[in-house]
DNA sequence: GCCGTTTTCGGCCCGACTGTTTTCAGTCG
């Protein structure tokens, strides 16, 4: 998972109670335990303040999950770097044991009689084991089963981490594609991670609705990016395809279309709390249907061919994909208080986007005239400021030229408007790249740090508290800096951020370049209820890349946000509106 | 280990696929 937490010290307390959780598994002691460990790593992994405010306050126990047990291995480890219980269930199992867990295939019990019999502890060793045909000697395993860890050992080495959201829907929409080429199929729909827009994908989840099973997972299994075939059943399949990416595929019949999109789409965690508030309301709800306790074989659902149909039956409004998170959701259609998500189409215009001024890969005018074409009313141009010199920033003379160019634009495109703006480089040091009497003569200014990104918290937040308060500076671009999957934010104190965007009127992005991403969504849940603007950009760099921000609105719908909390959204009058000083 | 409109004990979401089994445990999502 990308880092991406209210504090570095969530994510550590988070993957101690989640180390907990494996070993209590590994030891064989009872899995609801286990369960509840790792429940509450989710619970603080998803805090949106740190962990250690919440202990210092005492208020440990009002986190979900957080009773005695846990609270106490939190406040030790808070303490002390180490919680009593993480260290008896380490010394009581096996070293290496929760390495073998990491191996698709092996869960608790196969890696306790690995290492009961072979004394195996390290993934090599088991390559090895498997490999000499040691394995086979286990009771439960024989040569098939050998084979597949071997598989799965190759695949863990050449999977990196998780996919980006721009890599897994184009590999999901070419099977998509493919299978309604290929077979006879009555719906078709992307469902798990995907169409929730979660920012990293693991697995891509397919659901086909359809009478006949088998033509379709013949044409699934057989496409021709397929690398290898994990399983494949009457109603489920899955593979592998290019880059380790895994896609499964399930086939309903038309009659639960509802229900199975429902439960494949989750996320787990949703479809958990959904089961468990049907259940008060003596109902069931699996993949087949809404049924009465005691009805679901053969019996006839109360719901199951729409969503719609299965939320109303529980007395609830649909919920988009975003929000399934259990992140409050439930209880906001409950209430009939769902918020009304800002939309792709609410945009009218993009503030952030580069051309070959800079380091752009297109010319000012394409990217312009792509802006145009995609029914925009204004495009920004935000080219580098002079001290990126990576990035060919723009100098005096350049930005005086560029501004002629725009201008001609203008005059050719009215009443379409283009900005002259800047990406302004936030220095070390704190100042902006640009004196002030530079600055004022863009119309347009959204400041970004790109530089001296290990500075400590204190130094990095007051760079950009102090370009927000900056009377000149539109808005901040991506504000934490992380690069998904690859490099994780500065230290900031995103609350000081957000607090001074709130005081000043300056805008907040959310970038949706795909690797970014930027504010994240619970940022962006927070900014939301702060009372901060945001603006949806797609920092693009070629013209296709202007589609990006289908990725930054996702991004602002999981963090709850609505058309009037996004700048961009209005006319250029509100967009250029005077700061609050 | 946690939790409560089936409340302080007895549940905890639910089902498909695989590989090894003569009926199911383990794993996964």
């Amino acid at each position: 998972m990308p880092r991406e937490y209210a504090s570095e010290e969530n994510a550590r307390v988070a993957d101690l109670l989640d180390e907990i959780g494996d070993l209590l598994e590994l030891k064989g002691e009872n899995v609801f335990r286990a369960v509840t460990y790792r429940a509450a790593a989710r619970e603080i992994r998803d805090l949106r303040e740190p962990i250690r405010t919440i202990y210092e306050a005492g208020h440990l126990a009002t986190i979900p999950k957080v009773g005695t047990s846990v609270g106490e291995a939190i406040a030790q480890y808070l303490q002390g770097g180490k919680a009593r219980r993480h260290e008896e269930l380490k010394a009581a199992v096996p070293e290496g044991l929760l390495t073998l867990l990491r191996v698709k295939g092996v869960g608790p019990a196969t890696a306790r009689s690995i290492h009961q019999h072979l004394r195996i502890t390290t993934i090599d060793e088991l390559e090895q084991a498997a490999k000499s045909g040691r394995l086979r000697e286990l009771p439960k395993i024989q040569a098939k089963t050998e084979e597949n860890i071997l598989k799965s050992i190759a695949s863990l080495r050449q999977r990196t981490g998780r996919s980006l959201i721009d890599y897994a829907r184009t590999a999901a929409d070419r099977m998509v594609a493919h299978l309604r080429e290929a077979a006879d199929v009555r719906e078709l729909s992307v469902c798990g991670s995907v169409r929730r827009w979660k920012e990293t994908i693991g697995d891509v989840d397919l659901l086909v609705a359809s009478d006949t099973a088998a033509p379709i997972m013949a044409a699934f299994t057989g496409a021709a990016n397929v690398d290898r075939i994990l399983a494949q059943g009457d109603t489920k399949s899955s593979v592998i395809v290019e880059r380790g990416l895994q896609i499964d595929l399930r086939v309903v019949p038309a009659a639960s279309w509802g229900a199975a999109l429902l439960y494949f789409t989750g996320s787990k965690e949703h479809n958990v709390r959904l089961r468990g508030y049907a259940l008060r309301k003596k109902l069931l709800l699996n993949e087949y249907g809404l049924y009465r306790v005691g009805e679901e074989k053969g019996g006839v659902p109360v719901a199951s061919r729409t969503e719609e149909d299965i939320y109303q039956a529980l007395g609830m409004d649909w919920i988009p994909p975003e929000l399934r998170e259990d992140h409050g959701e439930i209880d906001a259609a409950l209430a009939h208080a769902l918020p009304a998500l800002v939309t792709v189409d609410d945009l009218k215009g993009d503030l952030h986007v580069h051309s070959d001024w800079t380091d752009g890969r297109d010319t000012l005018a394409a990217m312009v005239r792509r802006a145009r074409d995609k029914g925009y009313a204004y495009v920004a141009m935000t080219d580098h400021s002079v001290g990126l010199g990576m990035t060919n920033g723009l100098n005096l003379e350049r930005i005086a030229k560029r501004s002629k160019e725009i201008a001609k634009l203008n005059q050719e495109l009215a009443p379409f408007r283009v900005l002259v703006g800047t990406e302004v480089e936030i220095r070390a040091d704190g100042r902006l790249d640009y004196p002030d009497d530079v600055l004022a003569g863009f119309e347009i200014v959204t400041a970004s740090i790109h530089s001296a990104f290990n500075q400590p918290r204190e130094q990095i937040t007051q760079r950009l508290v102090g370009a927000i308060r900056h009377p000149l500076v539109t808005a901040i671009s991506h504000p934490t800096g992380r690069l998904l999957e690859r490099r994780d934010p500065y230290d900031v104190d995103l609350d000081a951020v957000i607090d001074a965007a709130v005081a000043t009127g300056t805008r907040l992005e959310v970038n949706g370049g795909p690797e970014r991403l930027d504010l994240p969504d619970w940022a962006v849940r927070k900014a939301v209820e702060k009372g901060a603007t945001l603006v949806i950009d797609s920092d693009a760099h070629a013209v296709e890349e202007l589609e990006w921000t289908v990725y930054g609105t996702a991004t602002a719908r999981r963090g709850w946000a609505t058309a009037d909390r996004v700048g961009n959204t209005r006319g250029l009058d509100a967009v250029l509106a005077r700061k609050v000083r």
